[in-house]
DNA sequence: ACGCGTGACGTTATTACATTACAAAATTCA
DNA sequence: TGAATTTTGTAATGTAATAACGTCACGCGT
C-alpha cells in the first residue's frame, strides 16, 4: 500500500496554501503569502515544491510556471494526468483519459521512447467563464 | 490554399538559427547566437519567435521553455500536435495522434471546455539514447 | 507632396522564475 | 559522544519574459 509521508513544517505551510488557493500559485506568490510564517527565500519554497510534487500531492503546471494540489483521489502517481486550465478564472480541472493515455502508449512504444514525465495541458475556458463571454 | 509569409530580417535571422540548431533553443541561446548579427536584445528574439510561432513554422516547448521549427509538412496549424523530447541528446519528434485527439476531444465537449491551446510533451530517451544508457 | 495609420524595430529597465554555492543546524547511527 | 550524512537557511546569481517608451518605414487617401 501506501504510505502518507509525514511533511516538515514548510512543506506544510506550502501544501496549505496551494490547498487554500482558488487558482494555481506561482512559486514567488506563495512566497509572498507566507513571509512572516517561517518562509524567506524562493529556495524554501521551491525545496518544499519539489518534495510534494516527488510525494504526488502537487503538480506542476508547465504552460503557466505555477503549482496546485493533486485532486487525485488515491494514488496515481505512475499515470499520466491531463489538467485542462481555464484562462479567465484559474479553475484547473485534474482528469485521466484512456484513449490519451493508450494513444500517447502507442507512439512512445513504436518509436520506442522512453517516457519518463507526460505534460498534457489545455488552456481555455471553463464551462461558466466560456458562457459568461457571451 | 496556404501564402507562404513574407519574414521580417530578424524574423529569418531567428529562424534561421533555430532551424541550424540539432536540439531547440532558449530565447536567450538564440540571441547569443545572434550577437553581431543585428540582434542585440531579447526582445527582438521574442517578438520574431512570436510570429514565427503564429505562421505555425516554430514551436514552443512549454516543459523547456525553448522554441523549435516546426516539422509538419504543409499547414496542420489548428491540429493539436505532441512532441517527445529526448532528454538525453534534445532529439524532438513532433507527432499527432487521433487517439490523443480523440480523447482530448470527448472530454472537452463533454465537460464544455473551449481549449485554445493544447500542450502535449512527453519527457524521455529516445531510441539511441535509450539504448545507450545500458 | 502631405498627413496619417499601422506595424515592425530599438533600447532601457524591470519583473518573474529558478538555481548555485556555501554555511549552519538537525538527524542518523556506529 | 561524535563523525558522517542529510536537511535547512541565506545570499547571490543566473535565466526567462515583459513593460514602457520612442522611432522608423511603408502604404494610402487626399
Amino acid at each position: 500500500m501506501h504510505v502518507e509521508p509525514v511533511l516538515t513544517a514548510n512543506q506544510q505551510l506550502v501544501f496549505k496554501a496551494l490547498g487554500e488557493a482558488a487558482a494555481p500559485l506561482s512559486a514567488y506568490t506563495i512566497l509572498e503569502r507566507l513571509q512572516g510564517k517561517g518562509i524567506k527565500a524562493p529556495l524554501q519554497v521551491y525545496r518544499a515544491l519539489e518534495k510534494l510534487i516527488d510525494f504526488g500531492l502537487v503538480h506542476r503546471l508547465e504552460s503557466l510556471n505555477a503549482f496546485v494540489v493533486c485532486d487525485h483521489h488515491g494514488d496515481h502517481t505512475q499515470n499520466p494526468v491531463a489538467f485542462a486550465i481555464c484562462d479567465a478564472c484559474g479553475l484547473v480541472s485534474e482528469f485521466v483519459d484512456l484513449s490519451v493515455q493508450e494513444g500517447l502508449n502507442r507512439w512512445t512504444t513504436g518509436h520506442a521512447f522512453r517516457p519518463k514525465r507526460v505534460t498534457v495541458e489545455l488552456r481555455g475556458l471553463c464551462e461558466s467563464c466560456d458562457g459568461a463571454s457571451k
